[in-house]
DNA sequence: ATATATTATACGATAAAAGTAAAATTTTAT
DNA sequence: ATAAAATTTTACTTTTATCGTATAATATAT
């Protein structure tokens, strides 16, 4: 029975997405959750370990998602335009405030935990990329490698302030950084509803 | 020079808007505020004190609004359908966190001090009220203070789903409850512009 | 009926926040 | 330029909140 579980989760999700992950207690989530403290400590060994089973959920749904887009049978940009919109709705999924706690308030280990997880999905993508690639979807002069290189580094680019203030919102970033990821990457020679200078 | 002391109401009213009362530290106030903590107790006496200047400031603003209604030389009618409106708009004073701190974790004190304000605030618009019911604008037979109970319920009535539900929109439910009021409480003999089925 | 899960309560340890004091620095007015 | 006032910095004590755990009581499922 992991409805409990699910019910941390989701309120803890609920809070920290409101709140940010510091201005909220344990036992607020176990009042708000219905659930006593002990079987908050008994599925999780603190918030940290909670704040990791959400991001778990979130990447988990997130690959689901993405992975039912490249199951589509469309052209590959239509699936790279899908998935920008996918990452643009997904912009809603963290809150500021959660977004901030994990990056300038989260332990080591939460940081690591999280760079583990984006690994993991990273290699996925990575993989539907280089078929792309043999395919003839994406250009044949370009290192997969820096392909992975240019994923690894997102977030390092997303918490830049010397580019996150040329943009009036860390999502505009985001967008722009996946624009610029897909757009760069397609083939010259498939111009298909663009139009030129 | 009590520019830092407004910089301190300010961010704390930011900060509490977003976040309620008991999530905000002084120190965190202080931070924002660009003002070091010492600055702060000799401006407040603590937390709460700064929770009343930032209330004595929203009344205030309130009130002087109200005054600027009720001083134009326009109809009563038009007066009262402006600080309707005006106390629409203010729905977005008290976040819904702010209010929860308030009401559920605030000292006695504090909630004397807020329901002293409230008084002084009610008794000076019921005078208005009395005035306009010895000029003949309101109904004889009905006493100011269900008026002002009225007036101040009018938006506890709008956050009720069960009410709001029964129109398309919020603004459907104002115009019927503003409606309302007036039908309720004019004058009969002074059907002016409306007409009847 | 018995194992398992969950809660309620109480508790000590720890960390965060509140609040104070004194000296150093900056601002402001003269 | 200088004295007075305001503000900050630093360091500190006290208070409060939160964490995490132990235990006994209660509920739930098979």
């Amino acid at each position: 029975m992991n409805l409990k579980r699910r019910q941390m989760i989701d309120t803890g999700y609920a809070l920290f997405w409101k709140f940010g992950i510091r201005r909220v207690t344990v036992e607020e989530i176990c009042r708000e959750a219905r659930v006593s403290k002990m079987t908050f400590y008994k599925n999780f060994k603190n918030k940290i370990d909670l704040v990791k089973a959400i991001i778990d959920k979130m990447t988990e749904e997130r690959m689901a998602q993405y992975h039912s887009i490249m199951a589509k049978d469309v052209t590959f940009r239509e699936k790279v335009n899908l998935s920008i919109q996918m990452k643009m709705e997904q912009t809603n999924d963290l809150s500021r405030e959660f977004y901030l706690d994990i990056n300038q308030h989260a332990t080591p280990e939460l940081k690591a935990h999280i760079d583990k997880k984006m690994q993991q999905t990273v290699q996925l993508v990575l993989k539907d990329y280089i078929n792309a690639q043999k395919k003839g979807d994406i250009r044949h002069d370009i290192k997969p490698e820096f392909i992975l290189y240019f994923l690894n580094h997102m977030r390092e680019m997303i918490n830049d302030t010397s580019l996150t203030n040329l943009y009036e919102s860390p999502q505009k970033l985001i967008m722009e950084l996946t624009r610029f990821f897909f757009y760069g990457v397609l083939p010259r020679d498939e111009k298909d509803e663009q139009t030129t200078i």
